[in-house]
DNA sequence: ACAAAAGTGTTCCCGTTACACCCATGA
DNA sequence: TCATGGGTGTAACGGGAACACTTTTGT
């Protein structure tokens, strides 16, 4: 065997977004306590080596229910990282000789995109610390996982372009108009009009009005809207052009 | 160290896609001579494991080259296939051990598109026998190759939808508007006015008219057309909606 | 009364669609 | 002269953008 071929472990990585109530997207990011690192080092992405029985796709849906408690969350490859000085930083070497009591000195990971509504409990039966990072303010993170962040980004705004049906991932289940709205604006960053999107949100017949509306507001107070999962699926294949 | 995760060789595979005279994609195959393997079995993606030193795109760019002589192609990772059983079949274990004289019981992969004009010159330094061959009428392959066919038959149609200019990749330098629409059309099996196809695309600034024009055609001759990569770029993100 | 957002209606514009019509060329 | 496709023109349609206007609620 020629020796320059790659023997080599395999991660998955998980970013997970949410939408908070600033209207600004978030990321969940973990802490794991491991002796003689110091703490404010180990905030990460959740992910974990592969098995060796294990399908990537498997791997990332353990690790989301690891993270969170909940069972079957939506996900998405988007991407395999596998720069060979990805896993080269000093410390990052010495935090994964301490993570897996074992030498690691290359890793390549296949990254992941999930989506949470950010009031969902997280419960994790791995993390001790779990929270919710707002996008730009996420700070320096081991390996490449701020670039996989990044790229993130980008994937998470294509992939509602291809399906709008999981923007409704990120939100309450019962919602209104202008909370779609906002969400909507932060990903895309356009200049909708909101008196247009409301027309046009609330045509689709997948969009299905409650007949609550909202509380102690100081201005007319909102209809209340929820997304119809079977009604969509008839009807489209993808909506908003 | 936890001997359930895995420790495993990484490799990617290359689906090329070319557009044939016949209007019909087609796919790069390569048959490698191995000894006391019949021939006929031989037939796959061309791939390669990567090297320790390597990163999966650099080792995509890598395998393009070893595969038709060209150094710069397009390309673009789209999945990484994992599934613990794709390398379990006993002749491909077989093949494996041949091939790279080490038995190897597991490995996964990373997919790459590519697109290549397909009259280019093919000159493989690898590979004894590269073919064409059109898209339905791939034959049986090794692996999860199929899989993998199938799969990025649903990625050139999204690369495509976000990045137009692509498209040209697969047309000879100078083409007429009819030819683009052949190849558009077989992409997206939707039924356009090839009146109106025409009129649209010919009022691109980056579709350049040139002088020439068809000869020896039982009709009209049609003119010959070229795409302006720098144009496209100055002008527009994605065009055709 | 005022501010702030909900919700509806109207008009204009522009890109797509359907289709008619003429042109060029070989058989 | 006919068939085939090239190429242009036009009119109807429809969805999006801009924006006016009314409604509702708390301060």
């Amino acid at each position: 065997m020629n020796q320059n071929f790659i023997h080599t472990y395999v991660s998955v990585d998980c970013v997970v977004f949410g939408f908070d109530h600033e209207n600004r997207l978030n990321i969940l990011l973990v802490q794991r306590h491991v002796d003689d690192v110091p703490l404010e080092k180990q905030i990460k992405l959740p992910g974990s080596l592969i098995f060796s029985d294990e399908d990537v796709d498997d791997a990332a849906q353990r690790v989301l229910h690891e993270l969170t408690g909940i069972k079957k969350m939506v996900l998405k490859q988007f991407k395999c990282f596998a720069d060979p000085m990805r896993a080269s930083n000093a410390h990052d070497i010495k935090w994964m000789d301490q993570e897996y009591k074992h030498h690691i000195d290359r890793i390549i990971t296949v990254a992941y995109l999930s989506l949470c509504k950010i009031d969902h409990k997280i419960n994790s039966t791995k993390y001790e610390t779990v929270d919710w990072y707002p996008v730009d303010e996420v700070p320096l993170l081991p390996f490449d996982h701020n670039k996989i962040i990044n790229e993130s980004l980008m994937e998470i705004r294509k992939w509602i372009e291809s399906d709008f049906s999981i923007i409704f991932e990120l939100l309450p289940k019962r919602f209104t108009i202008r909370q779609l709205y906002q969400l909507y604006s932060a990903l895309n960053e356009k200049n909708i009009d909101i008196k247009n999107f409301h027309k046009k949100i609330s045509s689709f017949p997948y969009i299905v009005p409650l007949d609550e509306i909202q509380k102690d507001v100081s201005h007319r107070a909102a209809r209340y809207y929820r997304f119809d999962a079977k009604i969509y699926k008839k009807n489209n294949t993808k909506l908003i052009k």
